[in-house]
DNA sequence: GCTCATTTGTCCGTATGTATC
DNA sequence: TGATACATACGGACAAATGAG
């Protein structure tokens, strides 16, 4: 727990809490969020802030704006379970396209489709699409649909 | 009051009341004799000289054979002035410190509330703990406050 | 496209510490 | 004695980015 009326300043204390889960915590999980840490500790968001920039500083997590602060170095993949839904089912999609179920030059599911079957809203699909145009894994024709790409310009896996 | 199941010495304790009463005395003050102190407290008169001794040994004291023990450095007039203010607050705040009501590690009152307190100006309050800093009765940390130290570094008594 | 909630980024003002002149 | 500077800490306000519907 935090001390105030302790030697160390606020933020330091917090900043070694923190350091304490995130030792136990893989790479990619998300770090308590400014409010919740605010909220917990009963402290000044700047106070969070300050704490979590220590840890930044530190090279033990990293914060990608408007999403959250993560265990880890950046670029590190996060661990599945905290996946955003479009790139569940991004993911669902090359691993079809890998298992040779879908085949290049042929259309992947619709966006109505993939609506349906994994219960999301449209624009949640469209995301899901536009993150495998944006790696290379599918490509769409304009009035026609969204194909699976010559496995040339498939992503290194 | 004495406590004497205490951990610390009657003795200890006792010099750190009379600590007090001499931060309100002027140099040259006679000390409450030996006799009276032994009255008073219910102690053996050998405790109240010991604890006579450490003020002497801080230089709190001097006495006079035959005569008494007064308030201040041999040689000094009696019914001088009184001593600096910024001394009368340093050992105000020892003795709270040896009587436990000040503990380690945690703070002292601020600035602000010296000068409240003992009716003085900032820049003698701020003499009185860098007073107490030099004697190592306590530290500062920027920003934070200034803060009992670990008994260890106490002047010894 | 729009709306909504969540999260981080940025800035302001106030209070309280000490440090310095 | 007074004025100023600096850092922490709190609280609030608003913007920007993201994910989702």
């Amino acid at each position: 727990m935090l001390d105030p009326e302790g030697v160390t300043h606020i933020y330091i204390q917090l900043a070694s809490i923190l350091r304490g889960r995130i030792a136990a915590s893989p790479p990619g999980t998300p770090v308590a969020s400014e409010a919740e840490l605010q909220q917990e500790f009963r402290i000044a968001r700047s106070t969070a802030r300050r704490a979590i920039q220590v840890l930044r500083e530190d090279g033990l997590v990293h914060t990608i704006p408007g999403d959250g602060t993560f265990v880890g170095p950046p670029g590190q993949p996060r661990h599945m379970e905290y996946w955003p839904a479009y790139q569940r089912i991004a993911a669902g999609i090359t691993e079809r396209i890998l298992a040779g179920s879908l085949l290049p030059n042929r259309r992947i599911p619709s966006e109505k489709v993939l609506m349906e079957q994994y219960g999301v809203a449209k624009a949640t699909a469209r995301k899901a699409v536009a993150h495998l145009r944006e790696q290379g894994w599918v490509f769409t024709v304009p009035s026609r649909g969204t194909y699976v790409s010559p496995q040339e310009t498939w992503p290194k896996t």
